[in-house]
DNA sequence: CTCCCGATAT
DNA sequence: ATATCAGGAG
């Protein structure tokens, strides 16, 4: 496990690396936000600005989703992939909003959660993107990244990484950790090629020095 | 735990 | 061909 100032070194370098990490699913405002994150469920962001220029054109408040039929809005989202779900989902969100909300986007993470499609993870976006709410959350990148470095567990759960992050990074720089964290795994750090050849945080990774080392025996 | 699922990278 | 992608619900 990293020590706090291993850590400090780690977010400083990813400070460096990306220094204007920040959300990358398009959307005008809290609403679309809501809509955005939760079609980028298992999903590149990439596909889903892809699929949300046409679909924030012909839909722009809660009630335009319940004025078509599901089998509509399953289309115009289904190359996003679990679409049913996710048609599914947002239709009952957008009723909650109107009848909950009085068509407004909660504010708070308790709130946010207990929308339909929306868990833990796309709430604390929602929050600390269009609310300003500090918060971490922790998507595949967060979780991937954290692990390799060794600032937690390998067996953590996503609870438990979430909690360690906000235990060890102070809470005013939760938000653009979050952001340089997904950054490093998306675009460094990445799943199926991580760069540990050309990494400045190679020294005090451990996954990263495992890596090297397999592929000297070459 | 399984299921949902198309697009893209490897 | 297979792994992965800003996960969540049942």
């Amino acid at each position: 496990m990293l020590t706090l100032k291993q850590i400090r070194f780690c977010l400083d370098t990813m400070a460096e690396m990306f220094p204007d990490a920040h959300c990358e699913l398009n959307h005008r405002n809290p609403f679309d936000l809501v809509i955005a994150v939760v079609l980028s469920a298992q999903c590149t962001d990439a596909l889903v600005n892809k699929v949300t220029t046409e679909l924030f054109k012909k839909y722009h408040v809660p009630e335009d989703y319940l004025a078509v039929t599901e089998e509509e809005l399953q289309h115009d989202i289904r190359s996003i992939g679990l679409y049913r779900n996710k048609a599914k989902n947002i239709r009952k969100l957008c009723e909650d909003l109107i009848h909950v909300y009085g068509g407004n986007v909660p504010e708070t993470q308790e709130e946010l959660v207990k929308l339909a499609g929306v868990g833990r993870k796309t709430a604390n976006v929602v929050a600390s993107v269009a609310f300003g709410v500090p918060a971490i959350a922790v998507d595949t990148h967060v979780e991937r990244v954290s692990k390799r470095l060794g600032i937690c567990r390998w067996k953590d759960s996503v609870t438990e990484v979430e909690k360690t992050l906000m235990r060890k990074v102070p809470e005013e720089e939760w938000s653009v950790t979050h952001h340089r964290l997904i950054f490093f795994g998306r675009y460094h750090c990445k799943a199926q090629s991580p760069q540990c050849d050309i990494c400045p945080l190679l020294e005090i990774c451990r996954e990263g020095q495992k890596r090297m080392k397999g592929r000297e025996k070459k």
